[in-house]
DNA sequence: AATTAAATTTAGACAAATCTAAAAATAGTT
DNA sequence: AACTATTTTTAGATTTGTCTAAATTTAATT
């Protein structure tokens, strides 16, 4: 298994996991910032080794065998960055890169015994279920901040956005994971949301309601 | 720097860290199991880079340049390889094939902070200097067994093979870093060494000996 | 100094992963 | 149903790192 096809798998799952279809070609490509003719190639290598379900014209899907392929390097992608978040104290825009790169070295043994150390953590810094060695995980049923009525509250329990410039937005207003947060109140015309966060109070848009997940 | 480039950097660092002349390019190439004809292609490339002097026929030779380069991914693996047998419960023997994909990995901050965890040790579980941020290490001034007179004592610091064969040897007759090993006797006829190592005795052969080092 | 042996380099080929440009298939619209 | 736009695939080229086989250079030996 090379890398390159360890990240077409990945992309693919995180791709299909939403409706379940199978997947278009020029979406994988754009995810990957490749070019659809090369999606092709590699649909075709990953199809031969019985890891995806391809059909010309028809989509990419992943097989039972590449979804658990997919899962055990999403399992050490989000080990990772618990450990450099917790063991090397990362921030939790810092990690997303490097566990990129760690999610490839090769070793059960390295693995398992860095989810020892870890103490078999459910999630990762950003809320995110970690599959286990099997590829069983739990997601929180939580819900996006946008999606609730005026009164509800709750803790944060992950971000759907990882990226860097919005884990530095949190950072600045204090919104983690595990902070109690409630609406007090939703703006009708843009629909921003007046907010208490732990004891102090903010308004966020709706694009930053939209990205964070509470229970 | 690719991944290539960096084996070659360190097999050439560790083929030329004994006498300091120029190396020969099939040593290089029966080192890195690869063909003397790909050693030539890399030369080029890597004296394009700086890092190497290499002339046609005159062997090669790291640049400064290149030694930091080299020490930098040799600092790694040895930290790496601590990382493994010091907070993960890696055996000895167990460590190198993994620290040989770790330190491939790209990110000051992550070795830093690894170094940080490690309280910035000096040497690696087979005794061997980890190399600082900038390059500098201490070398234990140590002597191998097989060097030594009869009735000469003092403490295991390193090993010279580090293959999984020997450590496993080493294992199964208790010897490991740090344990007090004397000389009882010598063997004229074949050089085997009667040793007391911890509070029991041993014989080891003379290929043995030549791969222990004391202090 | 000539010859042989060993080491090294060159030339040409190959595999993996990618790209560009052109062709083909699908989907949407009139 | 025909046309158009989009998506997808094919064909051929490129890059990196490698290889084999042949040619060349250096070293060793007579």
């Amino acid at each position: 298994m090379t890398r390159s096809e360890e990240n077409y798998l990945k992309t693919i799952f995180h791709l299909g996991s939403g409706d379940e279809g199978s997947i278009n070609t020029n979406a994988i490509a754009e995810q990957m910032e490749t070019k659809p003719s090369s999606v092709t190639d590699m649909a075709k290598k990953l199809a031969e080794k019985g890891l995806v379900n391809y059909k010309k014209y028809q989509g990419i899907s992943l097989t039972d065998a590449g979804v658990k392929t997919a899962l055990s390097i999403v399992r050490k992608h989000r080990l990772w960055e618990t450990f450099l978040v917790e063991k090397l104290d990362f921030a939790w825009d810092e990690v997303h890169e490097v566990a990129e790169q760690l999610e490839h070295i090769k070793s059960e043994k390295l693995i398992d015994k860095l989810d020892q150390l870890l103490k078999f953590p459910k999630y990762d810094p950003h809320g995110d279920p970690i599959p286990g060695k099997n590829g069983e995980f739990q997601e929180h049923n939580k819900d996006l901040l946008s999606e609730l009525p005026v009164g509800a509250h709750g803790i944060c329990v992950g971000v759907k956005d990882s990226s860097s410039a919005f884990l530095q937005y949190l950072d600045k207003h204090e919104i983690s994971i595990g902070k109690p947060i409630q609406i007090l109140g939703k703006e009708a015309f843009d629909g921003s949301l007046h907010l208490k966060i732990g004891e102090r109070e903010h308004t966020v848009s709706h694009q930053i309601a939209c990205n964070i997940y509470l229970k």
